[in-house]
DNA sequence: AATGAATGAGTTTTCATTCAT
DNA sequence: TATGAATGAAAACTCATTCAT
């Protein structure tokens, strides 16, 4: 407004511009993770973005259009980060695994981008559309990274023989809780670092997959089979 | 509604009133887990009860009340679905930490009451006193139940020393995505059944947990740590 | 219900049946006149007069019908204490009035009936023909009462010339704002008793109305009347 | 609305939301006055005031808020037309006491703030702290300028000594009544103009006033004393 | 006669969306 | 572009009225 260089004038503008959007995506994903999206008022979105509420409109035809640009957005700087390391990388299995999941952490779970994970959680219905898209773009992919090396730890003998689809599950379950839990109820993670938190989980992990002689849990494994049907 | 001894007529409406309670929470739990609280509306609620939406009023002073009365309805089953099994149940570790993740999904995951963590999950900061109060009636008794199975099996010698409130998390996290996906996205238990997700995050977590003696974990550990500050 | 005296059963329950509308009503005067007609609710004419919400409809067709009966049951009190005195009284006029301003407060401005006087200002135009009809049967005959003693005390010298229809309304109100302060803000009985109050009115009003010789204040009257055009 | 110079049309949209507010009110008082509080719904106030229901919510939090601001904005007014008139007048206690009356009914009771003081006699009991602000900051100081100007007279010699707390009540009440009367049924005003009614109360009252001999009253009050114990 | 559970029309209140400036 | 006043459809909530018991 009381611009003293007027000579910047028109680069100051047009960054602002272009950086609207984002900002605007970015105060609207810290309220929808935080509040929901239907508890979440345009008002409050355009407040904290600094705008007002009519701006929200110039870039967003609507909130669902809002809310999509937002989890796209979100998709987009998650799918980027990951295809960086689809890498080239060789060695043991165990070692990738546990790179990728502390990767995972750093450049995901640790960043505002963990919000898409839980809005997709508590939304999916509501927006069947875009959970399936969602489904289709992170997740399909991301359990493909998995599958290749928990394949390959397997064929390499590293790692014993097991359901490699219900390992994923497993395995991406508590880094996807960690992350929820910083927006709300510390379901897991009470009382405990998210260092701590993941150290334990790998090394829990690693451990469960490695191939050992030992034949004792199979027995365990029958008798669950029979209480669940 | 099945009435099979005519003679009983008259306390008809006496049992409808003493059910209705129950009935309208049922309904509404679904809507709740299903849409979320904000997104949904009584009206709905009502009609999935089979009731006029002034009925609900008869019986909830707010929807806040509704939805605490949901709430607190599910922990009461949920706890006392828990306080059973307390158990002066005798015997190795591994087989009643088994035996205590297989009864949670047939009593508590497997159930409309899984919602209820869903619930806590989405809208805990939206209700945070009613966040607290499941924090301190449930996650803390849940915790401890585990707490005490993974230090007598430690103490025996049938697991190895780790990071005991880590390994909660990490143990109740597959077992709450497991659950909380039966209502959204399948995150995590994607195109696998329950009973081989189960069974595979059992088998995974005993043989991670089981006293072996291979070192080779333990530098892994610590170039995570590294990782992580 | 529990009936201790069998014999007499028939005979309670006459009674109690025959009251029942009058207990109704006087509870539904108390409710109307503390909070108005709108503001109150059925429910609570009902808890107060100790029946069931659904008694109330075996008495009155609706709400208004239950506000018409109040009316009319006050109207009916009113008129029959101001018949009794229409009386053959003979004496100065006034002695007369000071007793017809005294017996109106002893016998309708003291008691409950002070109420429907309260209602039939507040409500009058949203029952305008009930107001009507109050009119008509109330207020009229009252100002015919007033306006004979006037009359009489004009004619026998003992009041001095007056325009007789406005000085029943001055007369008349500060009776009426007292018996109405009884339910409200005490606009202006304030820290006063009724009888200091009763007492200052009709002193007042008895030297003002007597006849004395005094011109002075026909000028203050004629600049007066400029004022109000 | 009456645009008389066009070349001002930028301040339209700022002129309206300055005016607005007390465009809600104006409206909002009509309809208290003639409905009550609770009989009154917003929709009405809304179109009266030619706007939409949600506008009403711009300017006012609830329904209860907007009539809190009615009554509180009726008693600036009042208290601004008195506050002028404090006056430094000197001159016979008559003359200013038949001044301030005339001037109550053209400041206050002549105009659509008469019908806050209708509100406050309806509605006291339902806004028992709002009541009691009115009493503080509006009746108190009236009874206050009434009570000067009688005692001023009393001392010097023109009224004659009464129970100045009980004068003041009953000079005020016809005023009220006229005052309350416009929005209701004519309890006391009845076929007579406000003037013609104001006059003969002015007349009464200084007569009634007025200091002269007869001591013939004095029976009367002892013989009411008795009657009203 | 009496009850009180149930109803649904009516009211308050909210908030996404529009649009004149 | 940006604003924010205004809108009105939709949701929460109330309560007079009904009716099965």
């Amino acid at each position: 407004m009381t611009e003293t260089a007027p000579a910047e004038k028109a680069p100051f503008r047009r960054r602002r511009k272009d950086a609207r959007p984002s900002e605007l995506t970015t105060a609207a994903l810290e309220l929808f993770v935080e509040r929901g999206y239907a508890a979440t008022r345009l008002d409050d979105v355009a407040a904290r973005a600094g705008v007002s509420k009519g701006t929200l409109y110039l870039y967003f035809r609507s909130k669902e259009a809002l809310f999509k640009a937002v989890i796209e957005e979100g998709m987009l700087t998650v799918l980027a980060a990951a295809e960086q390391r689809l890498a080239d990388y060789r060695g043991p299995a165990t070692d990738l695994l546990r790179e990728m999941l502390l990767d995972w952490w750093q450049q995901i779970g640790s960043t505002p981008m963990a919000g898409v994970s839980k809005l997709i959680l508590c939304e999916s219905s509501n927006f069947p559309q875009l959970a399936e898209y969602y489904q289709e773009q992170v997740i399909t992919r991301g359990r493909a990274l998995l599958r290749g090396v928990l394949r390959r730890g397997i064929e390499g003998g590293e790692f014993r023989a097991l359901d490699i689809e219900a390992a994923i599950g497993v395995i991406i379950a508590p880094l996807l809780m960690l992350a929820i839990s910083r927006f709300s109820l510390r379901l897991c993670s009470q009382e405990v670092t998210a260092a701590d938190y993941l150290t334990t989980h790998v090394d829990l992990l690693l451990d469960g997959l490695r191939h050992h002689p030992d034949p004792a849990g199979a027995t365990g494994t029958k008798a669950a089979d029979e209480r669940l049907r």
